[in-house]
RNA sequence: GGGGGGUUAGCUCAGCGGUAGAGCGCCUGCUUUACAUGCAGGUGGUCGGGGGUUCGAUCCCCUCACCCCCUACCA
């Protein structure tokens, strides 16, 4: 007998379920289990369709919080799911070395032991930091674990690895040799806390109010001189010249003139730039400092100007400053200002907003500082990149991004990627005594060019994003051409936030065009960041959910259920704690629902085929509701709504399979109606709905249906190995349907009816079910179902036939399209007598209403004559209710 | 300056051309023998304001208001 045929044996203690759900007792057991066979690890032969994502790789500064936990928990629902589809599934786990955000984490652990990484040397803190991350991964890794996530960990990477450290090298040195990077002395975003560069991406802009100062330069035969507009009076040290437009006749009697530089006294050119200047804004003169400020710079490229540092890379001002000189830049541009005052230059003050850069790491105002760096030039790049997305070849879900994607990359400017950091990935560049400039993969011994040696190193280390950018390859070991690489590239999904599109998902699209030759995933699913309660993660607000501390206290499944059913394809993923405990009750009621199951199915007859047997009208509704859930399960799965999903099995589970079939069908498993053969059937469903009910919860709530799976299946640890439901092979049945749905409008109508009435709740209610009903065919189809009617509605009595005339005898109503009647014998309160004036002056409000529409004509030619029909159904059924509410009130 | 998103029940959010939904909260009952982390019932919404298109609009178009995000070299 094959195994899955094997009668369930009654006897194993093993297959009760305790009365208790403790999750903590059975998830750290079933993650070891599932590691320690390989159910992480793609399985199948090669070749075989396959379905592979790597892990946007967290930073090693530190934990994850609740929006990694999201972000992961959507990948392992998507592996899980994946692999029970039958695919073979890789999920590449690892981690970033994030340089500059690694390095300022380590900088502030040292600070508080009174250390410093500059007395401490290169190397030594290079080590420190290494201690760190190693330190960080275990973290990750075990925070990983707890959530239930399943990846490979056997093929886990860090961007430092060596193997990736050569895909960097190799990457800098082609694009070196194909002129797509470039050194060069520019003006660029700089930290002067960090005291590194930082791309334009790192830049963070603020809305701030500042002032506008005007300063009047005294100009050589021009008695007024030229009044000049800064926000930032400090540069002015640094001015090598004013501009002013060639075609403004205002400041048309500046031409060819030259200024002397206040405070400085130096003698500085006014240049004509139509691009720069602005006539309107202002006084139509700009002051120039090629030295700090990137239009500035191009104006002196322009115009051969000298670019003068007067502000250094600590913030403090240059000796080139003068009487300034050492000042940080903020005091100096208060003593410039209290200087132009005191020598009658400064014209005038005015409040001005303007939008202030700051450090995305350290939140320090970014300073435009002229130095020497790296740059990748990228529109080749962006050209590859943008068509890929254009044609499809990549696709963005929500849809929506790619028109942000667009409008980013065509956009796009060169990408500074040097940092004068000491963690990270060595720029490989070297320098030789005579200074050749040499770049190449491998450390050269000597100068390719004039054979000298001592070669030295470029002291700077790139952008982290630069080694990111090459991760959906660089991880399987590329540029060489392993088993994997051929295997597992280019990968299918790529999930990450929105917030790093440009960051890393835009230069991952250029550099696998550039480099593979073929774009690193099909499909990028951007979903929103976590908030809580509608507002930003805080420390300092105090609403910081940390995923461990919610799985101690809800168990893994429910976090993971609550983050699935929260996600949405908004901007915002919202969590709440209410939330939390709303998955950690829906985890209870599955457990309670198996614990009742199990006692009913354990050691039941198998009962083979369910087609074959002679099935219920419950059997066959739930049945139908099953295969609804599935395939809406897998619809909701493939286009990435976590949360329809997640509420689609919820509601099959507990509205359903729980508040509905086992409800009808326990007087059958108690033996107190129907044969033996019902009852075996009534198992088998029971068996069934809930064994693909714990299949499509799997990805969701991975732990939970596998713990209860070995109980009711016998097999230990299958789950996450077996088939996903897709509702394919259960049988539809829309008539069952319908007569189930409306038992329930029916009982749930009788159970009104007593609360009308103020009657107990197992009051003794007599129903009628008229034939000739609205809809007779439904009528006809309760009266097989009346045993279940009675049951539910725990009726004292229930007849097929017209309920009586007279309303004393019987309340009547139109439920779900069938006339029915009610009585109590309980007399009408008061209460429920104004409810019924109540109802009949809503039905007094929307009948005409509908008559209306109705009359006319235009409605009943152009609407569709399905939802025509449906209107007048609905009139009929509330005039008739109309009609016997008002008998009824006599 | 450009671009995008939002405004739906007390709260957090789904829905998006045919009479408004969920979870949580709140109210009322309930020892109905799986589950009080439950069961049954209920309360609660001029779907931001104003126009338009349509037989019909929360949903499409226009406009206004207020939020949010991204992007940008306007001194």
């Amino acid at each position: 007998m094959p195994e899955n045929l094997s009668p369930v044996e009654p006897e194993d203690s093993a297959r009760k379920l305790p009365k208790t759900f403790d999750p903590a007792s059975f998830e750290g057991r079933w993650y070891s289990l599932w590691e320690s066979e390989g159910r992480f690890q793609p399985n199948g032969p090669d070749g075989s369709p396959r379905f592979v994502m790597v892990i946007p790789p967290p930073n090693v500064t530190g934990k994850l919080h609740i929006g990694h936990a999201y972000g992961r928990t959507v990948e392992d629902i998507l592996a899980r799911w994946k692999r029970m589809l039958g695919l073979r599934v890789l999920w590449v786990p690892g981690t970033d070395h994030a340089g500059i955000a690694t390095q300022m984490v380590m900088e502030r652990q040292l600070a508080k032991q009174g250390l410093d990484r500059r007395t401490m040397g290169r190397e030594k803190f290079i080590d420190r930091v290494w201690d760190w991350k190693r330190e960080a991964k275990d973290t990750i890794q075990s925070q990983m674990r707890k959530l239930g996530c399943s990846p490979d960990w056997t093929r886990e990477r860090f961007t430092l690895d060596p193997d990736l450290s050569r895909a960097v090298r190799h990457t800098f040195v082609r694009l070196y040799e194909e002129g797509l990077i470039y050194r060069g002395r520019y003006v660029v975003n700089w930290c002067p806390r960090c005291e590194t560069a930082v791309s334009d991406l790192e830049v963070v802009h603020r809305e701030a109010e500042g002032s506008l100062y005007k300063i009047r330069y005294d100009v050589a035969g021009i008695p007024s001189g030229a009044v000049v507009a800064t926000t930032r009076p400090e540069t002015m040290l640094g001015d090598t010249a004013l501009a002013i437009h060639p075609d403004d006749p205002k400041t048309a009697k500046l031409r060819g003139r030259t200024a002397t530089l206040p405070l400085v006294g130096r003698e500085i050119p006014i240049v004509e730039d139509a691009i720069l200047v602005d006539r309107e804004f202002g006084t139509g003169i700009v002051k120039v400092t090629p030295a700090h400020d990137a239009n500035d710079f191009a104006v002196g490229q322009r115009h051969d100007l000298p670019a003068i540092v007067v502000i250094g890379p600590d913030g403090k001002m240059t000796a080139e400053a003068g009487e300034f000189a050492d000042l940080d830049r903020f005091e100096a541009r208060k003593r410039v200002v209290a200087r132009l005052t005191e020598e009658n230059r400064l014209v005038g003050t005015e409040a001005h907003r303007m939008s202030v850069g700051h450090c995305q790491r350290c939140d320090t105002v970014v300073e435009p500082y002229l130095s020497e760096q790296w740059f990748v030039k990228i529109q080749p790049l962006a050209d590859p990149a943008i068509r890929a997305v254009e044609d499809g070849t990549v696709r963005f879900v929500p849809e929506s991004w790619t028109k942000t994607y667009f409008e980013w990359m065509k956009n796009i400017h060169d990408w500074c990627i040097s940092r004068q950091l000491w963690w990270g990935h060595r720029i490989p560049a070297f320098t030789c005594p005579n200074g050749h400039l040499t770049v190449s993969e491998t450390d050269p011994p000597e100068c390719p060019a004039c054979g000298a040696s001592p070669l030295v190193q470029d002291p700077d280390v790139l952008d982290t994003w630069f080694s990111s950018q090459l991760w959906p390859f660089s991880v399987f070991g590329w540029p060489e051409k392993t088993k994997d690489f051929e295997q597992f590239y280019p990968t299918d999904v790529l999930v990450t936030g929105y917030d790093i599109l440009f960051f890393w998902v835009a230069r991952m699209i250029m550099a696998g065009l550039h480099f593979t030759g073929v774009a690193p995933f099909s499909t990028v699913h951007l979903h929103g960041l976590v908030r809580i309660g509608g507002e930003k993660m805080s420390k300092t607000k105090g609403n910081v959910i940390d995923p461990l501390e919610a799985i101690a206290e809800f168990g893994a499944d429910a976090v993971r259920f609550t983050l699935a059913s929260a996600a949405s394809s908004g901007a915002t993923v919202s969590v709440e704690r209410g939330r939390m405990s709303g998955s950690r009750n829906f985890a209870t009621k599955v457990w309670n629902l198996a614990g009742f199951a199990l006692g009913h199915i354990d050691g039941s007859p198998e009962v083979g085929d369910l087609a074959s047997r002679e099935l219920s009208v419950p059997d066959r509704w739930i049945l139908s509701r099953l295969s609804g859930a599935a395939r809406a399960v897998n619809r909701h799965l493939s286009e990435f709504r976590f949360d329809e999903a997640a509420g689609a099995i919820y509601s099959f589970v507990w509205h359903e399979l729980c508040d509905g079939y086992v409800e009808m069908v326990k007087p059958v498993l108690a033996g107190r109606e129907g044969d033996d053969a019902a009852r075996d059937t009534a198992r088998g469903v029971l068996r069934r709905c809930l064994e693909d009910s714990l299949a499509l919860l799997h990805p969701i709530m991975p732990f939970i249906t596998e713990e209860i799976w070995e109980k009711t299946t016998g097999r230990r640890g299958t789950l996450i190995a077996s088939p996903f439901p897709t509702g394919e092979g259960i049988p539809v049945d829309a008539d069952s349907e319908k007569t189930v749905e409306a038992v329930r409008e029916i009982v749930t109508r009788v159970r009104n009816f007593r609360t009308e009435r103020g009657a107990a709740p197992n009051a003794p209610v007599s129903l009628w079910i008229a034939p000739d009903s609205p809809d007779r065919e439904l009528a006809a189809s309760l009266e097989p179902v009346s045993g279940l009617l009675r049951h539910l509605a725990r009726l004292e009595d229930l007849r097929f036939e017209a309920p009586p005339a007279d309303p004393a005898a019987a309340t009547r109503d139109v439920v779900a399209g069938v006339a029915v009647g009610l009585r109590v014998a309980v007399a009408a309160s008061t209460e429920a007598g104004e409810k019924m004036d109540r109802e009949l002056a809503a039905l007094d409000e929307e009948i005409p209403g509908l008559r209306a529409k109705l009359n006319n004509p235009a409605y009943v030619e152009k609407a569709p004559p399905a939802v025509v029909e449906k209107t007048r159904r609905r009139l009929l059924e509330l005039e008739k209710r109309r009609s016997d509410l008002s008998a009824g009130r006599r």
